[in-house]
DNA sequence: TTCTACATTACAACCGGTTGCAAAGCATTT
DNA sequence: AAATGCTTTGCAACCGGTTGTAATGTAGAA
């Protein structure tokens, strides 16, 4: 039983190659970052030789000599020791756009595993998130955690919505915009009793819930509180939330959903209640994720452009790290009628 | 206009706490790793110490003293130049799961967003993913670069189906039998023409249709080509697959998807073309992602276990890592029944 | 009292690159 | 012939930890 001999053929490093070549190891650093200051013969040479060789540098010497790692860390805000669990595609696409932006710019991306609680409190025994900045993809209930990062050194932007005391740049949408876009879209199509399912503990909700109210407000109609489902994300599914809804007994005849994933539970828990989307009930989701055009029926929703959020969250995290000064943005916000709300 | 002058408080070092403490940088060390070598009084004052300066190990440093990153790569192949877009939320599951155990492991996670080929021919300018080792999403249409990187030093472990000439291990379903599976239940349910969706230049998608022929070949049913449309999951959506269908005029009574992502697009063309589900047409998909179950109507599907299949990838690929054999495994496969094929 | 064993701690090399500065080589100018 | 300047290369320090080995101090044994 002859012990797994690990035929680790230790990697080619520059003194090796500064050997075959002759020249010393600062030279080969120099040639292979192509520098003017060595002989372009010299260089070329060396570089062939690389080639040759396959050689490979070593990134981690290299990010620890220079002090960068080129990595940025994205983390998914979920609840204290929920293991990550993203059941909304909206993230996933935002991630998708976040990611291609960060690669187009050079940059690897981490993805934490960590809740938000424990990056913040720094915590988190000896391991240590390792990387020049932070992406966190949504703000949950960590608004304080989040205070808590931007007050330290770790430069940092956050997807989500603006809080009068806050202390980090954000990228998100309008939602209280979109909030207002959605009711007065199921008031012009005739509902009178308009339900709202979401978690308006995080601020994004919350901008939505008032939009809400605020439009309800200006239509002279009281907000009925039986008709507002509040789901708390951590505990309860989507489905739960609107079964909740549903045996409560009360009676509505719109529906608005904080996202298109509830949209989606919703329409089918209605169905199995014997109620027609939109026929008895108009609904209106948020995000526009693509599924939502596919779905049967096609979903009205407020369209959020992660593309666009993507890059800027980049963007504005790159120059934070450079040093400057960001803003927090708000991108454009629009409705999409499609036939869960058409008559 | 002063220049923003960045006030980087350089963070302290083990020589500081070293000074501070009247010790050498060697006793910091050992210290922080709570040696036995050094005396429990001077341990507890420098780590005492150190929580009081909020001390934070520079894990860059560490790292690269030991020669272990504590990172594994996951990349998702996709087409050749396409940007990183998961349009399948099987796989945001499945990385859901891959994350979790990782995570559990001590160890974090580097989305790439490489393509394949890129990470295989390590030409990635100077670039490079620099890991302990690689997890891969899905096997695409790259089994050639995968066989590459196997041959490389790189430890790698790959979602998906066995090929005859592989020499990477491999961790996904029974495809075979999930094909054969969703096929039989279809002809049992009373199907006479079944077609069928999907991409099988991959090897899962490969494994699956095989199975479908098998089971229309055991019940004496000849192929017919036009019944069978091929998706290239690089070019066209899953849409234009179904409306490529639907065009040739063909008439079947039963549609096995190979992903739930497809059944999805297929049931809703389906309805826009006046066609009604499970009523004219039996639909079968695949995954049984969590929409699935949730969808209108709920989707007949084959079952992958995830959560299963990201504790094996990172189990042997962690033992990959420590110098053992692997080999390849195949996950338990079932058929899950619903609305979109029961009549 | 001297020697040995053990517990603590310090010294210094090392990981694999990058880069400021000095040195060497050569041509041109005075 | 000596001084000057430019190009090209090498030397050595440094990044912030880890760890093998030597040195120191102290107590118990001979």
């Amino acid at each position: 039983m002859t012990p797994e001999q690990p035929i680790k053929k230790s990697a080619l490093k520059m003194t090796d190659l500064a050997r075959m070549a002759g020249v010393s190891k600062s030279t080969v650093s120099r040639a292979l970052q192509n520098s003017e200051l060595v002989n372009l013969e010299t260089r070329e040479k060396i570089q062939a030789l690389a080639k040759e060789h396959n050689y490979r540098l070593n990134t981690q010497a290299r990010n620890f000599r220079l002090k960068e790692s080129f990595t940025i860390g994205v983390v998914i805000p979920s609840a204290e020791n929920a293991r990550w669990q993203v059941t909304d595609p909206f993230f996933l696409e935002l991630l998708g756009s976040i990611s291609f932006h960060l690669i187009e710019q050079g940059h690897e991306m981490l993805l934490s595993g960590l809740s938000l609680h424990a990056v913040a409190s720094g915590d988190d025994g000896l391991r240590k998130i390792n990387c020049d900045g932070l992406i966190v993809a949504g703000q949950a209930d960590c608004h304080e955690d989040l205070n808590r990062i931007a007050d330290g050194q770790t430069p940092m932007v956050v997807w989500g919505a603006q809080m009068p005391d806050q202390r980090y740049c954000t990228v998100g949408g309008d939602n209280r915009r979109g909030g207002e876009l959605a009711t007065r879209h199921l008031l012009e199509r005739g509902c009178k009793r308009i339900a709202i399912i979401g978690d308006w503990a995080t601020p994004e909700g919350l901008w939505r819930y008032e939009g809400y109210h605020q439009v309800l407000a200006e239509a002279g109609i009281a907000p009925e509180p039986a008709l507002e489902v509040m789901l708390d994300s951590a505990r309860d599914s989507h489905r739960q939330a609107v079964l909740r809804l549903l045996a409560s007994g009360y009676t509505f005849d719109g529906l608005f959903c904080l996202s298109d994933a509830i949209a989606m539970a919703a329409i089918n828990a209605l169905n199995e209640h014997g109620m027609t989307v939109p026929g008895d009930v108009a609904v209106v989701g948020y995000d526009d994720i693509s599924l939502a055009r596919y779905y049967t029926p096609s979903i009205t929703t407020v369209y959020q452009d992660r593309e666009l959020g993507g890059r800027w969250l980049v963007d504005k995290l790159l120059r934070l790290i450079d040093g400057e000064r960001v803003e927090s943005a708000m991108l454009p916000t629009e409705i999409i009628l499609r036939n869960s709300s058409q008559r």
